[in-house]
RNA sequence: GGAGGGGUGGGUGAGCGGUUAAUACCAGCAGACUGUAAAUCUGCCGCCAGACGGCUACGCAGGUUCGAAUCCUGCCCCCUCCA
């Protein structure tokens, strides 16, 4: 009990206050009401957010209770923590629709069955002007400014809303209202974090404990993961994605994703960080691993090798994946139209060498567009112009495309490293 | 209320009548290399057009000019200082 207590208490935290006296409340055996607040400002949830669920998580199976807040009021005011702008506010009905996809995605780590859920709007839905001058008469301006993220926005001149200022108070109250024991956190919440102890402690309650867990680096293997910078990794990106996004990771990063958001072994993760160390094995294999363990803790162990195997053959052997888009077009459709009155929007095309090809760069530079496989014509043409795109014959024959080169029914098209699409002929049925 | 500064492409940020689709950096994309790692080198990086070329773009709306992101007028927004 103490080790596994220990364990939890250690791997994958960054700091836990007050680490003594949280511990003395888990010994005691009484179950904990454990809080966890989330904004459904962008419901999706990646690798970042799974650092802590992973740990409510473990704390639930020691039988503690988590409460789930919704956010809908702070969700409008935008979280301030680690901005450097002002955030805008978005509307209600955003809030809400997007706390139904956040959920379901939560309980993909977190036990639903220990797990209460409670809104905001069930207090603040009912504040009153008096409630809201009663609440912010408690702290002052350079409390506020005590947090780095103003007080550097403030020294740089840039606009820090109001609303901002109100956002750790709403967090803290939050605290009050459902008698927290332990908050859970990022490192990055800590000012909001502590602010909901002092609250409580103003409104006579037993201060919270805090549980702040590390934030993992994102993809880009620079900043902390996040949607905004776009180096996440979504917990309902599907396998073949997920284990991609995996791969493309620094190798400096593997020691920390296996140990903030997987299961293995303290003993495993030892022998990985020594490999590593003196380059005894290519990390590439151990990232593998890693993708696979990742991948199987999402979906299955089946997606997990289905993913790799795909993986393997598509960009190690270079290859074609199995599940390509698959572009119809009417290939008689564009040689008539191209016969007797082209429309501006058709594409071009020539009739050569019988009915099921067309010619031209232009042609293929439009079909690349209209279906989506590139973002514009012009787009296509600077890919097309740099050889990123080269046609793969049925045969397995590949050779880079150039302009006025056939496009035959069943050909596929390769655009950069991972866009495929194969074209096929919609006059054959 | 007063004084001053500012709003430029995804971000930072230059330009302050023409040679500017707009310097530079970051991000992004592509190619070489490779382990879809990192590092490095190279190219691209508004839209349409096969091409000539055209269109849209520097907070918004007008105006001056052969010509404006650059000048003028009005409006909106942001920042700083004083009260």
């Amino acid at each position: 009990m103490t080790k596994e207590l220990d364990r939890i208490l250690k791997r994958g935290v960054t700091e836990v206050i007050v680490e003594e006296e949280l511990r003395r409340m888990l010994e005691s055996g009484k179950p904990l009401r454990l809080k966890e607040g989330f904004d459904p400002s962008r419901p999706d949830i990646h690798l970042g957010h799974v650092v802590g669920l992973r740990k409510l998580r473990q704390f639930q199976e020691l039988g503690h209770q988590v409460i789930l807040i919704v956010g809908d009021w702070t969700a409008q005011i935008g979280d301030p923590t680690g901005q450097s702008q002002m955030r805008n506010m978005i509307s209600a009905e955003e809030v809400r629709s997007n706390a139904e996809t956040y959920m379901t995605q939560f309980f993909k780590v977190v036990d639903r069955e220990k797990t209460v859920v409670r809104w905001q709007s069930d207090w603040f839905g009912k504040f009153s002007m008096a409630d809201v001058i009663s609440l912010t008469s408690k702290f002052t301006v350079a409390q506020m400014l005590a947090r780095e993220d103003f007080s550097k926005r403030y020294a740089a001149g840039h606009p820090i809303g109001i609303t901002e200022l109100l956002y750790p108070l709403l967090q803290a109250y939050d605290s009050v209202m459902i008698e927290s024991d332990v908050e859970f956190g990022g490192i990055d919440q800590k000012f909001n974090c502590l602010m909901g102890r002092e609250l409580q402690e103003m409104m006579g309650q037993k201060p919270q404990q805090v549980f702040f867990t590390p934030l993992l680096v994102g993809t880009d293997g620079k900043m902390k993961m996040s949607k905004s910078l776009d180096n996440y990794i979504a917990v309902d990106d599907p396998p073949n994605e997920m284990y991609g996004k995996v791969m493309s990771l620094p190798d400096e990063l593997i020691i920390d994703y296996f140990e903030l958001i997987t299961d293995v072994s303290d003993e495993e993760l030892n022998e990985y960080r020594k490999m590593l160390a003196i380059d005894s094995m290519n990390p590439m294999v151990i990232k593998k691993r890693l993708a696979q363990v990742i991948v199987s803790e999402f979906h299955d162990a089946v997606a997990a090798d289905t993913a790799q195997t795909a993986f393997e053959k598509q960009f190690q052997m270079r290859g074609v994946p199995n599940e390509i888009q698959e572009i119809r077009i009417s290939f008689n459709e564009y040689i008539d139209s191209r016969i007797e009155h082209p429309p501006s929007d058709l594409l071009e095309a020539v009739k050569v060498e019988g009915s099921n090809t067309v010619r031209g760069a232009v042609s293929l530079a439009h079909i690349l567009s209209r279906y989506g496989v590139v973002e514009s014509n012009s787009q296509a043409k600077r890919l097309i112009a740099q050889d990123a795109v080269s046609l793969i014959y049925p045969d397995g024959q590949k050779s880079v495309y150039r302009e006025g080169m056939y496009i035959r029914d069943g050909m596929i098209i390769k655009v950069g490293k991972r866009r495929f699409a194969k074209i096929v002929n919609a006059d054959k049925d």
